[in-house]
DNA sequence: TTAAATGTTTAAAT
DNA sequence: CATTTAAACATTTA
């Protein structure tokens, strides 16, 4: 999905959205992509909407939650009620793919970005509606990768076991980050990526951090001096933040509930920029490579 | 036709 | 037990 940035840019507008609504009704379209008992969901208010690692949580009444994760396609259209649905084409702004930039004016909508966005819904890639007492929210997702889980708050914890702390959280320590790289051989690309030791990191931020601390993300991650672990983490911590601030990346998979798109995807650094300059200096040229099977982006000149 | 896509998750190997 | 690797998941687009 979706990598930190844009689950809580998404998290931050559903809240404001959805809080004091009521899930009247659920319908699950594609059985794999709901997990757990749509009866212990139904009928209950939507306390409020949050974010950890890379998942969504809907704190509901009675201890329930719903959990979702939009992974690598999954996107979230909030339609409201009693509004009119005219798509509109917002003059003057253009993604960096040149894709117009579309905003439906009673809609609001975070994720893979396609035509789904704009005819009507449900789509052929919808996999659960929730019927709310002002609008609907559709979970669409092409790939099936995404689910959207019933959790009772007891368990809720147990459902983050296996991720680290949050990168931009205060938990997210240099002593932490340099223990944990010091642990492994492999890519310190691959580790950072890890979500089970630190959570948030995606490809593209992964790729601008390294290429902002100008380590090469092939190095193994026990070579990095302490110093070059503290730069590193404080790049993570720095791209992540930028990140949100811009609303997240509208690159390929991502437009912000607004409609209006993220603009991270204008601060790019490395990600998606093989062939390119280097933004740093002339002499380098962003090469592409492949690392644990990701497409991963840096400079040779100045990444070491 | 093959490769690649902002991500986990699992099984098997080390 | 911890770490690592590859494959799997499902679909579309270049």
């Amino acid at each position: 999905m979706p990598e930190l940035p844009e689950v809580e840019t998404i998290a931050q507008q559903l809240d404001t959205a959805l809080v004091n609504q009521t899930i009247r009704d659920i319908k699950v379209l594609r059985s794999k992509s709901f997990i757990g008992d749509k009866k212990l969901i139904t009928n209950r208010k939507i306390i409020s909407v949050s974010r950890r690692a890379k998942i969504l949580i809907i704190k509901l009444n009675k201890n329930q939650n719903l959990l979702i994760h939009l992974k690598m396609t999954g996107q979230l259209i909030y339609k409201k009620q009693d509004t009119s649905n005219k798509l509109q084409e917002i003059k003057n702004k253009k993604f960096t793919d040149n894709r117009p930039h579309f905003r439906i004016d009673n809609r609001i909508i975070g994720g893979h970005p396609s035509k789904d966005w704009f005819g009507k819904l449900p789509t052929s890639h919808t996999r659960v509606v929730l019927v709310l007492t002002q609008g609907t929210l559709f979970f669409n997702d092409m790939r099936v990768f995404g689910w959207v889980k019933q959790v009772e708050t007891k368990k809720l914890d147990s459902e983050f076991n296996n991720y680290g702390p949050d990168i931009n959280s205060k938990y997210a320590t240099p002593k932490y980050f340099h223990q944990f790289l010091q642990r492994s051989t492999q890519p310190v690309k691959i580790k950072i990526m890890d979500q089970s030791k630190v959570a948030g990191i995606g490809n593209i931020y992964a790729n601008d951090a390294l290429h902002l601390a100008k380590i090469n993300p092939t190095r193994p991650a026990n070579s990095l001096s302490k110093k070059e672990s503290d730069l590193l983490l404080k790049s993570c911590k720095h791209v992540i933040a930028l990140g949100i601030k811009y609303g997240g990346a509208s690159e390929s998979d991502f437009i912000h509930l607004s409609g209006a798109g993220g603009k991270y995807q204008k601060h790019f650094r490395a990600y998606k920029k093989q062939g390119r300059k280097c933004p740093r200096n002339d002499r380098g040229v962003i090469k592409k490579i492949k690392l644990g099977g990701r497409g991963t982006f840096y400079c040779p000149a100045c990444q070491r």
